[in-house]
DNA sequence: ATAATACATGTACATATTGACATATATGGT
DNA sequence: ACCATATATGTCAATATGTACATGTATTAT
């Protein structure tokens, strides 16, 4: 548990930022696995700096806007690494709300099927098309020990499940008959 | 939101039960898209039927062991559909604590990373056969009005995600030079 | 008989997460 | 000048979820 702590340590374990700063993180570089609001964010911070894990200096944006850029200290980076290089169980298959109304589908018109499937659809392949465009960023694959390779990863994973989810969904309107 | 409680009554809608039932079919049929411990599932139910989505009636198990077999009302089968049917943006990206440790493998010595790829995939391999398996209840696959087709369809869905998720991660080991 | 496991229902506490409330400065365009 | 949007930080309340606590009966294998 605590994942959000590692997921803080390991982006301030990257480069020192404000708390802003993070958010916007969350919200681009690891969108497609995990999210954290600010309201989170913040008291995670304070508790982090209370156990020593990170320190902050404060910097002035302008002329008097004071912003925190926290900074990663020795023992949080020894813990950032100890928990990176733990061996841990596979998770529980996430909960999707998407797969629950599948589920239940067999309710549905033929009509409110159609529906449900084709909007969804529609909005994975967005998703996809934006993904593959993110991947644009890489001029070429970064190699194995770049520190790029990770955000590869990911983004590569990230485009394999859009396209089986998009193949799934098409394979869903054959299989109702639609 | 208040998923739990629509998961529940689409259970109920497909058949009474009690919340021992309820409970094991999370951990059966929901297993590959929700969960819910007993400790969530009892008090949902109390709520439920406070506002009068479900009723119930008191069977004896033995002797003496009273459970409560719960039915779902009229309210509740309308409310129900009316969440089925209801038209909804896709959900953001699910949390994924694996992703968000390889999105930071770049930190990881190349034997590390071996190892956390290789237990990865065995446990993924793992439940792709068991899913696999899970297949073989449909002797052939069941019509598009057939009431096991929301069942049939998720389960394909299951089994394409974990696919993908295995050759995902024998690309990451080809691309992570391990 | 007895022990292990399944059946059956609940509560209490801790943690995680979201949305709303609250406030204030900085910057860029019109 | 003014407005919209971005930068910046925080709290509060509600909901969701999981682990542990708590209790008791039924069934099956030994």
């Amino acid at each position: 548990m605590r994942e959000l702590k590692y997921a803080i340590l390991g982006l301030l374990n990257q480069k020192s930022m404000s708390g802003y700063e993070l958010s916007a993180e969350f919200e681009s570089a690891l969108n497609e696995f995990w999210s954290a609001k600010h309201s989170q964010i913040y008291p995670e911070l304070k508790k982090l700096t209370q156990e020593g894990m990170i320190t902050y200096e404060v910097a002035i944006s302008g002329h008097v806007l004071q912003k925190k850029i926290y900074t990663i200290t020795d023992a949080g980076r020894e813990d950032f690494l100890r928990w990176l290089a733990e061996d841990q169980p596979i998770s529980p298959t996430p909960k999707d709300v998407f797969r629950l109304r599948v589920f239940f589908s067999g309710e549905l018109t033929p009509q409110q099927r159609r529906s449900m499937f084709e909007g969804h659809l529609a909005q994975h392949l967005a998703r996809l098309s934006y993904l593959r465009q993110q991947m644009n960023k890489f001029d070429t694959p970064p190699g194995s020990s770049s520190p790029e390779i990770g955000d590869y990863l990911v983004l590569t994973g990230a485009i394999m499940r859009e396209e089986t989810t998009c193949e799934w969904l098409k394979k869903c309107m054959d299989l109702a008959g639609i």
